[in-house]
RNA sequence: GGCCCGUUGGUCAAGCGGUUAAGACACCGCCCUUUCACGGCGGUAACAUGGGUUCAAGUCCCGUACGGGUCACCA
């Protein structure tokens, strides 16, 4: 029996922003060590020279920061495998491909290193999501690829091999477009004398049917998202659910949550299309969730400075998508935006503008020596009036009148009791000379 | 093209040989209501396809179609 630590890593190389693939692989891999009472670690894959991109370290550091998946040993952090950073590990790897030619599995070419391949037979390994995965070995993709470059820095198929052993690594949770390299590995695990960790291969995160979520066709990266105000929570959950199903009809979990509830069987084998709609929803709910006060600290700095910021908040929580979205939904407290008398009518509150134009002209002197400037007192006032209308007609026209908009977040008495007597008189006087 | 993988409503998905084929998002309708939203109720909508195996197939097997991945001194 033995009594391995579970130990995961997420791999990622610092060519740019963290994408929301790679987020899922990394919560994945986190979620699997952190279920089994294990470790997750993060290492940084750059022996690509030419594709290092200046802060894209930085940047997946803060990511993860930000999600609250933090790992137990990596770059910064320390650990006793280390160091977790492969431009800084280029010895260990010559030493180790040197080793592989010495053993049969590797040999020189010309300035490189490349690996062999059995010119006949089949290599089979086992993936936890996958099942039992055979391939020919003179398959075109089981090339004799190089292990080791001339630059002295190994490929990705050599260093994820040797590091994912030395560091320990039990688990491997990578894409699928990592699928048909495996076997490749395998080889290199078999040729050392070494056992394969577990393979969990996750789907691939789609944009449509028929591409892969891509940066470079304008979907977003983790960062994109939470600068238009998607919460890493939000975020998180979504993204567990991609490819993920923990068997019930529950759909909230916080990141601890998902820890308990995790499981490798859970994971589908096809690809998931990233819906935003059903990001929004999950961001709605989780925008819901905040406490008053952090989420007007959250949007104050899009509110207008004029007017009292939690009143304005407290409208605007229950129906905001994304944090960025409130600024555009507050702008009407700001100015009155251009608007069609059109607006004025309504079937339901039997409105037209030649009627608004009425209610108005009789509101404006009845407002103007009311003085409990309240929801509540401004609600009362307006429903009790005995001037011929419907409290509905004199609602809806007020509306129209201080915001200019049929859709506002609030109803017109909350508006009202925000922007204050003053303005608000101000506004229907300015709303009477437009007729 | 070779090799590999996938295919349940528009989307995410449950299902593991016998179900009226869950649930969520979205959409539509109704209710509530000072508009919208929120909330409540309800509705439209799916097993890619052809053969097997079986008393019985979305569930197992084979083929086909479609889609994807991969075949670098990129990861």
């Amino acid at each position: 029996m033995s009594h391995t630590e579970v130990r995961t890593r997420f791999a990622p190389s610092p060519t740019g922003y963290m994408h929301i693939g790679g987020l899922r692989t990394a919560l994945y891999a986190y979620l699997i060590a952190k279920r089994a009472g294990g470790k997750f670690l993060l290492r940084i894959e750059d022996t690509d020279q030419a594709r290092y991109v200046e802060g894209a370290i930085d940047a997946i550091l803060r990511s993860l920061d930000d999600c609250g998946i933090v790992f137990d040993e990596g770059p910064g952090k320390g650990g006793s495998f280390g160091p977790y950073v492969q431009t800084e590990r280029s010895e260990i790897y010559r030493e180790y491909a040197e080793k592989l030619v010495s053993l049969g599995g590797a040999y020189r070419d010309g300035g490189v290193i490349r690996q062999r391949v059995p010119k006949e037979g089949e290599t089979t390994y086992h993936d936890e999501v996958f099942g039992v995965l055979t391939t020919p070995n003179n398959s075109p993709s089981l090339d004799e690829n190089v292990l080791l470059k001339s630059d002295g820095l190994p490929t990705y198929n050599f260093a994820n091999v040797i590091d994912d052993h030395l560091m320990g690594i039990t688990h491997v949770v990578r894409g699928s477009e990592y699928l048909s390299s495996t076997p490749k590995y395998k080889l290199l695990y078999d040729a050392f004398g070494w056992e394969m960790p577990k393979n969990i291969t996750v789907p691939l995160v789609m944009r449509d049917a028929t591409h892969k979520l891509s940066k470079r066709a304008g979907d977003p990266t983790y960062e994109d998202l939470t600068t238009q105000g998607y919460l890493p929570e939000a975020i998180l959950n979504y993204v567990a659910l991609l490819g993920w199903s923990p068997g019930g009809e529950r759909e909230f979990y916080t990141l601890p949550e998902l820890v308990e509830a995790f499981t490798i069987a859970g994971i589908s084998k096809s690809p998931a299309l990233f819906d935003i709609v059903k990001l929004n929803y999950f961001n709605s709910h989780y925008i819901r969730s905040l406490q008053a006060t952090d989420f007007t600290a959250r949007i104050a700095d899009q509110l207008p400075a004029k007017y009292d910021a939690n009143a304005i908040a407290a409208l605007l929580q229950g129906r905001l998508e994304k944090l960025a979205d409130a600024k555009g939904a507050a702008a009407f407290f700001e100015s009155v935006p251009e608007y069609s008398l059109e607006l004025y009518t309504n079937k339901k509150a039997k409105t037209s503008p030649e009627l608004a134009s009425e209610i108005l002209q009789k509101l404006l002197p009845v407002l103007s020596t009311h003085d409990d400037w309240t929801d509540e007192g401004l609600f009362e006032l307006l429903g009790n009036l005995d001037d011929g209308y419907s409290k509905n007609a004199r609602l809806w026209v007020l509306r129209i009148a201080i915001t200019g908009q049929a859709v506002t977040p609030g109803g017109a008495t909350a508006i009202a009791a925000i922007l204050g007597k003053a303005e608000t008189l101000h506004r229907i006087s300015a709303a009477i000379g437009r007729f």
